[in-house]
RNA sequence: UGCCCCAUGGUGUAAUGGUAACACAUCGGUUUUUGGUACCGCCAUUCAAGGUUCGAGUCCUUGUGGGGUAACCA
């Protein structure tokens, strides 16, 4: 049982390209071997699953190496973001299990240190006012391939500088008349250094400093400047903000009174087939209710995963599954589907619901009789022990697990052919009764008394190929169920030039059904999770109550039956 | 068009100059009172061409392909 540690660190060798850099830079003493990461998420909208890899990036390199990570709401865009979806962040980040260090931290909280940082800049001639507008300055950018041109502002003295960029502030101007750009190179090949904007002018009233401020920073002004005030080392982000780097480092260089310096890194972020991972897209979708909400089981987000029935742990073994790399990635759906399932499968308890029920009457049962079976509850699972199930004369079962006549291939019922109820008894069909229209309405079955499952007896030891399920008619009970397929019909929804990512919305994304579930589910509680056997994983939705059940199917069982017989 | 990044099975991720591995998907099989789970098997000589080396997926050069980038968004 013990094994040499030795071999624990074999099997871990292996380390992403960000783990080697921190270790290189722990090796090196280069922050006395401190680690401080952050997760800046923008409170313009909720968090999603392509958010739930940068989470598990940045919070798990600071858990693995001993460090700690600051949550910070990248706030300086009063015109998009709103308190709610701070507490919606705070919620998800908490949920997936991860602790971000004292407080949670605000860029707004550092306005009066960069305000006065800018100055210096503006002191040391290293930043000026411009009062053109953005056609002008668009127009004065150049292209990639020649230089621009100087604005006829950037020769302005220090004084004007101060006293202009001390009137922005104080709200004396429109919006859109005055900028601060920091000065640097309008010839450079990077275009991000051709003398950026650091602050514009925004006349709305910001959800934390109210009016305080008619000037806000922007993105690349900002950034790099809160990582330094934070003592962040590892400040990790995704692939496009690569060509940003050199303009955060000339940032940071330009305003540090130390040795110290942030490191930005890049990583790819996470691409999933069959939906959308932009926040604007997800935005329109709920504002369009095209879905429920924000948490709608279809979308997805970390609060849509958490009522469609995914677990904390099966997010983080995803984003573990597909690992940190630079390149460009598409990631399976399934590989999502597959880490909850291996999740749920060691931990969800099983129990039979009949998802579309058909009626079989066993004639040799007694009328009126209910018979208490033991059934288990995991086959994963010994510790979650036995519970009671009730046998009746009539049952209902899965209206595809019987056929009148089939072939071999066929395990389930059929006339003059055995089957095992799961947990219960043996049985056999015997005939069926019709509607008008030739649709079976009532199969009529005979069981075997001595086959009773774990009796040991050996009719009960029989080998019989197909094991259904099932519930009694008279002791079952109605559920609600919500059946989802993915939301989208293209694999790349937001991928087609010419067709808006919504014509690809799939209509039968949801379908709501009324299943007979058996009597022990009366009790569960909201977000419990269960497999329905042979159907595949459900949880109750919050909707549900003790008078009406209501469950939301998270994923299916693997179904090799399903491939084949189509 | 400039600059930056990337290139390993169908999809992802490893291999840190020394036998191309793991996960998912697909297909096939074994076990099974869930057509589930578990287990086994099939599937790539690493974008191309040169070069360095005893030895290259890995280092160098060139090419090709993909992505990013020129918001008063982040």
């Amino acid at each position: 049982m013990d094994k040499p540690i030795s071999n624990e660190n074999e099997e871990k060798k292996s380390l992403n390209f960000i783990e080697q850099l921190v270790e290189k830079e722990i090796k090196e003493e280069k922050h006395n071997g401190k680690i401080l990461t952050r997760f800046p998420p923008e409170p313009n909208g909720y968090l999603h699953i392509g958010h739930a890899k940068a989470i598990c990036v940045s919070f798990g390199i600071a858990k693995k190496y001993g460090g700690k990570t600051n949550l910070r709401f990248d706030d300086t865009n009063p015109a998009k973001e709103e308190a709610r979806y701070v507490d919606a962040i705070k919620e998800d980040i908490k949920w997936l299990g991860f602790e971000w260090e004292g407080e949670p931290k605000f860029t707004s909280d550092y306005f009066d240190q960069l305000y006065t940082w800018a100055c210096d800049l503006i002191k040391k001639d290293k930043a000026y006012i411009d009062s053109q507008s953005s056609e002008e300055m668009a127009k004065q950018k150049g292209t990639p391939t020649t230089p621009g041109t100087h604005s006829p502002n950037r020769s302005r003295s220090v004084e004007e500088n101060l006293d202009l960029f001390e009137r922005m502030k104080n709200g004396e101007f429109e919006e859109g008349t005055h900028v601060l750009r920091a000065k640097i190179d309008m010839a450079h090949s990077n275009m991000h250094m051709r003398d950026p904007l650091m602050y514009r002018i925004i006349n709305a009233p910001h959800h934390r400093t109210g009016d305080k401020w008619h000037i806000y920073p922007m993105y690349d002004w900002a950034h790099g400047e809160s990582d330094y005030i934070e003592g962040i080392t590892n400040s990790l982000c995704s692939l496009e903000f690569e060509i940003h780097r050199p303009l955060y480092e000339w940032f940071v260089e330009n305003i540090k009174s130390d040795m110290y310096q942030p490191l930005q890194s890049e990583f790819a972020r996470l691409n999933l087939n069959y939906t959308v991972m932009s926040k604007r897209k997800l935005l329109q979708l709920v504002e369009e209710n095209l879905v429920t909400g924000w948490d709608d089981p279809r979308m997805p987000t970390i609060s849509g995963l958490r009522r469609r029935g995914y677990t904390p742990k099966s997010i983080i073994d995803f984003a573990d599954t597909i690992g940190v790399a630079k390149r460009n990635n598409t990631i399976d759906v399934a590989v999502l589907e597959n880490s909850v399932r291996n999740d749920l499968n060691k931990t969800a308890p099983r129990v039979m619901a009949v998802l579309d029920p058909i009626k079989v009457v066993i004639d040799n049962f007694t009328e009126g009789e209910v018979e208490w079976l033991d059934a288990e509850n995991s086959q994963e699972d010994e510790s979650l022990g036995f519970r009671k199930v009730p046998f009746t004369k009539e049952i209902y079962i899965e209206r595809e697990d019987f056929r009148e006549q089939a072939n071999k291939k066929f395990f389930r019922l059929k006339l003059d052919k055995e089957v095992r109820l799961k947990n219960a008894y043996i049985i056999k069909a015997v005939s069926v009764e019709k509607d008008e229209e030739e649709n079976i309405t009532v199969i009529h079955a005979t069981y075997d008394p001595k086959s009773k499952s774990g009796s040991g007896t050996e009719e009960s030891l029989r080998k019989v190929k197909g094991t259904l399920h099932w519930v009694s008619v008279s002791e079952s009970v109605d559920a609600e169920i919500r059946l989802y397929d993915r939301l989208f019909m293209n694999e790349n929804p937001d991928g087609d030039k010419e067709k808006d990512f919504k014509e690809f919305l799939n209509p039968d994304s949801l379908e709501v059904i009324t299943a007979k579930v058996e009597p022990s589910l009366k009790e569960c509680k909201s977000q419990d999770r269960f497999q329905f056997q042979r159907m595949g994983y459900f949880v109750a939705d919050n909707d549900s109550t003790a008078n009406k059940l209501v469950f939301n199917k998270t994923v299916g069982l693997r179904d090799s039956w399903a491939k084949k017989d189509k």
